[in-house]
DNA sequence: ATGAAAGCGCTAACAA
DNA sequence: TTGTTAGCGCTTTCAT
């Protein structure tokens, strides 16, 4: 129970030598029964166990990554963790690393290129084999410069990168995509919305620049043409995600004009926002206006009312985004792999209304 | 681009030797230049890192761990990640440990013992200095075992042990635990159906054995008979955590009897399960029932109704174990942290009908 | 100011 | 079967 330490965990931990001398044995040896892939003679081996059951030896796993055969370990980079569909996608990760009896390390950046940066270059240090970035991104020279010399550099030791949902910078690269189809799936329940018969229809939460966003819009826009309106029907407005900025931008929306009578959210969290504003405008969903999310969290069924949105299996990605990474060797250099996504319908879509729309405000 | 290698991560990475050769100097003064903190000529500081950057070096962490300075790691360690609640405190962790420059690790067990052990003596051989156990759990033989060899363990090397929801077995244990009031919560909470009115409420969601479950269930019989109920009017549903277990242990309530006006959920998932159940049984939430929750997941609000529930600081436990555990080394044995929570009015909770309660079955 | 050398804890040849 | 030895990449005395 002592501590007198400054410095937590700075104190001597027992090493193999400590239990090769109880056991009466010499280090080499002692190593062999411990890791067991040599041939040592039960008794001997019993005594070495013993003595480091006795002495709670555990190997120091950086003397042991050193000499070489260290420990995998693969990295998750999101934004943060308490995003549900990030959050879902690490634990993908985590649970098909943990199959494989890999560590799993997952490290949050709030967005910010520069701690992306950093913790990939931790991840460098720590002698990671596996870096997954999730996400999308706006993709400027700096992304490209970025992602290059990450590739390039986990590469040159053979490690691997892989990139969920956002863009590489060039197919050449040595890295992995994994992405869903956005835009399909924005098409999809927009088409779904056209069905139901609306015409006046508004996506909220672009973000220009962001690839995932841009494919979603892309999306919306193409579903509008496919039912013959007018590139002029599109109408999005870019808020960006979060549902505090789908609150608000539909608060305002709201205020400004009610000439549309559905909206389709960039993910399900602005469309979370989205239904509070529209339910504090003394407006119900779907009756006067139907919403649509992308995503499909976990609680989007709990939504007032149960959203309808797009089913993109995140588990599914950060399952998919390790399996395929150690799968063949031959990934290397500009696989790309889009993952399907489906709707799923539930209470927040209706016909609009029968007077043709919203009361003008 | 080359990628002949079977394993990933297994090729060579550019060592110190090459920076000092192409600085044309020696490793030691290589390694002086690099950490900083010697004093060397600033022409041949430039002049190393200058090779370091053109080699794009990355030092070999286990290599510098091996000899002393090693990064510092915290690892917190719940049940999953996608648990809203488990996500905010593994944030907060995160969070406080990149503010000081540490490491951070987080494990899923998926509430398996086994795993967590796993994990544990994982992260002895990966060195970290801090690790923090969160989540409640029964408290069995079994754990105090665990836990006081864990404590012993992380302790002989002076690694520091936080306990997070959950007890120490024995004070005198070298851990320290921050957990919330579950018990004055779960008294609060219920105190304000009490207040309005309520007299016949029952608790969804206890799972006998387990420390934070028992806690609340606790507050509630406390409120109960503060009011001056007897003790037979509590009655408590052991259905466990989780969104289905609230879901499915509704259902079966309500087919059964319908001599309640409201319901005290374990956490804000049974509550998700407990609302759809209702809204199942055609009934309306809160003009026929009351529903409270626990914890004030971030989309509490977006239930329908929004939810009345306690308000569990989750990021803030995650930030204040790293804060506590790192302050003195004088927290070592029996520190104990309680946090304060507060209930969270919205609108899941209104007077009991006024023909006294549900219709009967 | 800088280099040579020792050594962190471990595993893997290489001998015996 | 077992022990001896070398060496992984780095930092740090100890000399110079």
């Amino acid at each position: 129970m002592e501590n007198d330490m400054t410095e937590p965990g700075s104190r001597r931990r027992v090493t193999i030598r400590e239990v090769a001398e109880r056991a009466g044995v010499s280090m080499a040896t002692a190593s062999r029964a411990l890791s067991g892939n040599h041939p040592v003679p039960a008794a001997t081996r019993a005594r070495v166990l013993r003595a480091a059951r006795d002495l709670d030896y555990v190997a120091n796993a950086h003397a042991r990554a050193l000499v070489g055969g260290g420990r995998k370990m693969a990295a998750v980079v999101v934004r943060q963790v308490t995003s549900p569909f990030y959050a879902q996608v690490a634990e993908g990760v985590e649970a098909e690393a943990a199959d494989r009896g890999w560590l799993c390390v997952v490290g949050a950046t709030g967005g910010d290129p520069q701690r992306e940066m950093e913790f990939v270059q931790l991840m460098r240090e720590e002698g990671a084999r596996l870096v997954i970035l999730v996400g999308g991104v706006v993709e400027d020279e700096a992304y490209r410069e970025r992602v290059a010399h990450y590739a390039q550099a986990l590469d040159s030791t053979g490690a691997r990168l892989v990139l969920c949902g956002r863009p590489a910078p060039d197919p050449e690269i040595p890295a992995l995509v994994v992405e869903f189809d956005n835009e399909a799936g924005a098409r999809a329940i927009t088409g779904h919305l056209l069905s139901a018969g609306h015409r006046r229809i508004v996506f909220l939460g672009g973000l220009p620049g962001n690839t995932a966003l841009d494919a979603r819009v892309a999306g919306y826009r193409a579903a509008l043409a496919e039912h013959g309106l007018p590139p002029e029907a599109a109408r999005v407005v870019d808020c960006g995600l979060g549902r505090a900025a789908g609150l608000r931008a539909m608060g305002e929306l709201l205020k400004e004009t009610r000439e549309f009578t559905a909206v389709v959210a960039g993910d399900d969290m602005v469309a979370a926002g989205a239904l509070r504003a529209i339910a504090d405008a003394g407006l119900a969903v779907p009756a006067d206006l139907s919403v649509v999310g992308y995503n499909d969290i976990p609680l989007a069924e709990d939504f007032n009312p149960p959203l309808t949105t797009v089913r993109t299996p995140a588990e599914e990605l950060g399952r998919a985004a390790v399996r395929i990474a150690l799968r063949d060797p031959e990934h290397a250099a500009g696989s790309h792999h889009l993952l399907g996504t489906h709707i799923v319908v539930r209470r927040s879509v209706a016909p609009p209304p029968t007077d043709g729309g919203l009361t003008p405000v």
